[in-house]
This record gives C-alpha cells, sequence and structure tokens, in this order.
DNA sequence: GAGGGATTTGACCAAATGGTCAAGATACAA
DNA sequence: TTGTATCTTGACCATTTGGTCAAATCCCTC
C-alpha cells in the first residue's frame, strides 16, 4: 500500500538469511526488475516473475509474501542506486565539472540500468502510489539542498541566473529520456544508448547543450594539464 | 496487434455514423483515454471506461469490438494532434521565435492534455506495440525534415553547431517531462503546469535554458516594436 | 403507428491470475 | 544416521476480466 521498506528485511542486509534465501531472494529481484520495467505493475504476472527466476511460482511466494511485496522490494532495491548521483553535487568544486559529471553519472545510469529508469519512470506515472512518502520527504529533502548549492553558485557569479529546481528537472528529464524512451529513439535513429559510440554522441550532446544554457563554458578551456 | 489505424472508422470522420454513434464513441474515446493514462493498457478495464462513459460493458463492445480497439483509437485519436507542434516550425522563420515557440505549444500541450502525453509515454515505454510502424514512417520522416531545417539554420550560423536530432530530443523530453512527472513535480514544488504561475515560470525556464543551449539569445533583444 | 434496423443490456462463459495449502524433498546439526 | 527446520512444488481456489449472445428496447422511416 504505502511506503517501500515494508518487506521482512530492509533491503540487501546478509545479516540473518541463509545462503540459500539470499541467492533466491537475489534471483527473483533480477527478475522482477525486467518483468515489471517490460511490463508495469499491472502487466507483469507473478508467474513470468517466477519463471524467469528459474522457480516455481509457490516458492516465489514463500520468500515474498505477495505481488506487491516484490514489486515494492524491486522498488526498494534500485531507488538507492538510482537517486545517488544528485549527491555526489560538491559544493566545493568547479560548477561546469560538477554538473558535467552529474548528467554523464545520469546518462551511463540510463545506459546501464534502462529497466530501472523505466520501472522509476512507471511508478511516478502511475501516481507513485508506492513511493510518494519518499519523494515528498527524502528526495524532497536532497532537492532542496542541492537547490541551494546551485543557488551559491549562481550568487557567486559562476553561472547565469537560472532556477535550480528547472535545472535538475531538465537534467533529469533529457538524461532518462534516453532510457524511457528508447524504442521511439531507437526508431528515429537506429541506435541506442548500448551502442557506445551514440552514448559517447548523447553525453556530448546533453552535457554541452545543458552547460551553455546555464552560461557555462563547454567543453571547458584548454588548460592543458591542471 | 500492429498498426493504430485498424478499426471500424478511420477516425473522427462523421459521415457514415448516426448521431448516437458519434456521441458514444467520443465518450468512450474520452473515458478510454482517462483510464489508459491513468492505468496503463493492461491496467484499464473496459468496465471501468463503460461506466466512466455511462454505459454497460456490452454496449461499449457493440461499438469497439475489443480492449485492443479502444485503445487503438484512442492512440490514434491523440497521436496526430500530439505530433502536430513540430510540423510548425518554419524554415523561414526566425530560429529563435521558432524554437521557443515549439518549447512552449509543447509545454502547453503537456498543461493541457498530461493524459494524452502519459498515454504516449506509457506506449513507448511498453516498446510502442502499436505504433512503432507510424514512428519508423511518418514520425521518422517528420524529424528528418525538421532536422535538415535546424541543420539549414547551423550552417547560416544562425545558431551554434548541435546535433538537431538530440535537440530535438531534448525538446520533448523537457516538456513532455512535465506532465508525465506531474506527481513527482508535485511532491517537490507543491504545484505543477496546472498553476498558471508555475506554467509561465516552467516556460520561461525551459526556453531559456534551451535557447541559450543553442547559443541564441535569450529573452530577445529588445526590439521595439519590429 | 407499424415495421425494422439500430441500440442497449443482463446473463453467462472461458481464460488468466494472485494466492493458499498440505505434502514431499532437501539441507544440516547432533 | 536421524530428526528437524528449511525449502519446493503441484493441486486447488476465488476473483477478475475480456468477450459472447439472445433478448429486450429505442429510434426512425414510411
Amino acid at each position: 500500500m504505502a511506503g517501500v521498506g515494508g518487506q521482512t528485511q530492509s533491503s540487501s542486509k546478509t545479516g540473518g538469511m541463509s545462503r540459500i534465501q539470499e541467492k533466491n531472494r537475489n534471483l527473483i529481484l533480477d527478475a522482477a526488475l525486467g518483468e515489471f520495467s517490460k511490463k508495469g505493475f499491472s502487466g507483469a504476472t507473478v508467474e513470468r516473475i517466477a519463471a524467469e527466476a528459474g522457480m516455481s511460482k509457490s516458492n516465489l511466494l514463500y520468500y515474498f509474501s505477495s505481488k506487491e511485496a516484490i514489486y515494492n522490494a524491486t522498488l526498494a532495491h534500485i531507488l538507492e542506486v538510482w537517486l545517488a548521483p544528485l549527491k555526489t553535487l560538491d559544493p566545493a568544486g568547479d560548477p561546469a565539472r560538477e554538473l558535467a559529471g552529474y548528467i554523464c553519472q545520469k546518462i551511463e545510469m540510463s545506459a546501464n540500468f534502462p529497466e530501472a529508469s523505466r520501472l522509476f519512470a512507471n511508478e511516478v506515472m502511475q501516481g507513485a502510489p508506492q513511493i510518494l512518502p519518499i519523494l515528498e520527504t527524502d528526495l524532497k529533502r536532497l532537492v532542496q539542498e542541492k537547490c541551494g548549492v546551485i543557488e551559491d553558485w549562481i550568487d557567486a557569479g559562476k553561472l547565469r541566473r537560472v532556477d535550480p529546481l528547472h535545472l535538475i528537472f531538465t537534467i533529469w528529464a533529457t538524461t532518462q529520456h534516453y532510457a524511457d524512451f528508447s524504442v521511439q529513439i531507437r526508431a528515429l535513429t537506429g541506435r541506442d544508448l548500448s551502442d557506445a559510440a551514440f552514448l559517447q554522441q548523447t553525453e556530448e550532446a546533453v552535457t554541452s547543450l545543458i552547460l551553455n544554457g546555464v552560461g557555462l563554458a563547454w567543453p571547458p578551456e584548454e588548460t592543458e594539464q591542471e
């Protein structure tokens, strides 16, 4: 119903779990991520997740008490890593490098974990029934903190005056778009982020667009060795 | 299974339909848009759509032969209007005004038809099972044409050299993000595009970020009357 | 206002699916 | 080896849900 951490164990804590238990929980979570991200919560079936995890439906339900429990566990499992990059924005760092680094991290997340991106997108588009409380507390706090950082950079004259919130939204939107809409992108370009050359081209294009958008020189001036 | 135009009638052609027929088809399509955009294809139920449209499930199935037929009709119904703004990009116009106009159109689409945006996003995220052929033909042709326009602007030195494709993706991503992720945005800001002030603020933020990103002055220099 | 096609619906059906349960298989400690 | 807790599964159940059908009912024309 509400709150993502409501299963047996908080998340990937190995303690208090037998070898078999840990192995099977991981198999299930991997399978569930694939299924939920591909079909959404409603479209996913417990049977398919079990098959993908190589066990019977009954056995899966021995580890997770319900479909919703699997879903919540999957969500919790990816949420932390999915929101992590923002935390690395360093107030003391060079704004251009910090923002560029953040953008590239996000694009590489889209390249390496597109299912996580789609799962998250799906959840939010359905009204975030499970993670709304987290968005309203943890994420909100984090975003406000980082908005402060950007604000400080602006006040220090390091970048053009822009609304930090919309800057963050723009970075999220553009970077996640390449994962969530990869089918459309493939239909239009014949490639996606799994193509190394396309990945690099995307990183350059998005980074340069946004950094220039906030008035930062990009690519950085030639500084030889620094 | 494939191709969106496969129902009884091509789309909103009034011809050959009784008054009752037209009224009910519209009721159904409206209800279906709400339901499909909220729950996705799998999560939606024919019964709820019928209820929302004020008729029995049986009667709904008298007008559309299957759930998939309703879905396809809904998709076809919105697709045209959804992709329309891009067509207005005028090669002869001023690049800054043209791009700003396009961006604002898209944001206003997100504000006025968020369900359409979410329906489209859902369809594409599921792998575009119904509209992939359209993306690969009509949309691809349109996008290539407009990329050419932007390319010409670049060659004429009117804007910085950027990859037109990624520029278009960025515009799509940012503008649609405000509709598709409105729950998250509301969780973080307390507002969304249905708030006129927030809408305007968003238009300014996104437009200024992207236009500056491609090296165009924005807002435009004071030209008094032109 | 009668005839006939268009419209509407409740009853019903079959398949899919989440979840239960009791019995069997397995691993492991003593 | 053996007893016990853990693990695994097939059989089964209740509910949901997409779709059918025949019987009304409505609307319009002649």
